[in-house]
DNA sequence: TAGTTCTTGACAAATTTAGTCAAGAATTAT
DNA sequence: ATAATTCTTGACTAAATTTGTCAAGAACTA
């Protein structure tokens, strides 16, 4: 699995974005200098969100970026998501025998699968607004018993 | 953050020693042939086992590993953090005006921070009985409320 | 004592991440 | 119109990390 600087930097590029108000666009130079980020990473990065969906560009002196959506809209999750491809912790190779888990699968293969599935949860309940309102400490939560482990639905 | 092969070549090679009969010493060359994975490369990784007294080693003729404490007392996230050190989001930079959140740390950094906080609290929840025994299906949880934040003790 | 198996540390290849560069297209202020 | 600004795109490079390999040796047992 995968969370490099180009995550961080993508999220705070969103915040900064959101940060200054709505009507004043944000130039990449403003990000570049303010995060102390290579501009021409940024621009990669920026362009990448762009082509996703989540921000807007305008060309041309006083040009910029702004949100395409609303803050409350736009889910880390899939953000990080376009930046970094989806995020799954690859399990085991498959082809050995001592390892075979429930359906065939190997018994690790849940763990990474689980894992992956916690971590895209809890970010898909984090929101750029989240972020900028600064409601994420205190969010991450314990896993569920592994004694209810068998009465849950498996999705 | 960090979730290399390593350590999922650790935890099944745990897994593998466990499944074994406790009688039974588990060699190197066992796991590299139904794992599929290069025995020397193994070796560096059980080293790092033992020396962190998860397993214990026999040498000579049917020497091998098997585990040092009980399979309920191995904790996963243990494992990993002295496999790829501690697991940590490290946040932005710090150098930045615009990013200033709750004390003094900016917005981004309690997000990777939570993040980070959510993955340990998902691993150190697992046992390497709960592995061997398949009860990790269903056991991710979703994140906390926004609205509940405030009203949380920050630990 | 010979064969097995773990032990240790240095070394090297492959892959990924992080970052640079350059040529260009769109926009706006003057 | 034109010059300055700002985003756009893709190819390229450097650095770091991961994923191994190799070799010499130590401990153990049949």
């Amino acid at each position: 699995m995968k969370l490099t600087t180009k995550s961080r930097y993508a999220v705070l590029a969103l915040t900064e974005i959101a940060l200054s108000d709505s009507k004043n666009l944000t130039k990449i130079s403003e990000i570049s200098k303010s995060q102390n980020i290579s501009s021409t990473y940024l621009e990669q990065i920026l362009s990448n969100l762009k082509r996703n969906g989540f921000v807007k560009a305008v060309r041309g002196p006083n040009g910029g970026y702004k949100l395409a959506r609303k803050s409350e809209d736009i889910i880390i999750s899939n953000v990080i998501e376009v930046i970094e491809g989806k995020i799954e912790t690859k399990g085991c190779s498959h082809k050995n025998i001592s390892c075979t888990g429930i359906s065939g699968k190997c018994l690790n293969h849940d763990l990474w699968d689980e894992l992956g599935k916690q971590i895209n949860l809890f970010l898909s309940h984090i929101s750029l607004k989240d972020i900028i309102e600064g409601n994420i400490l205190g969010r991450s939560r314990a896993p569920n018993l592994a004694e209810d482990c068998d009465k849950m639905p498996l999705i």
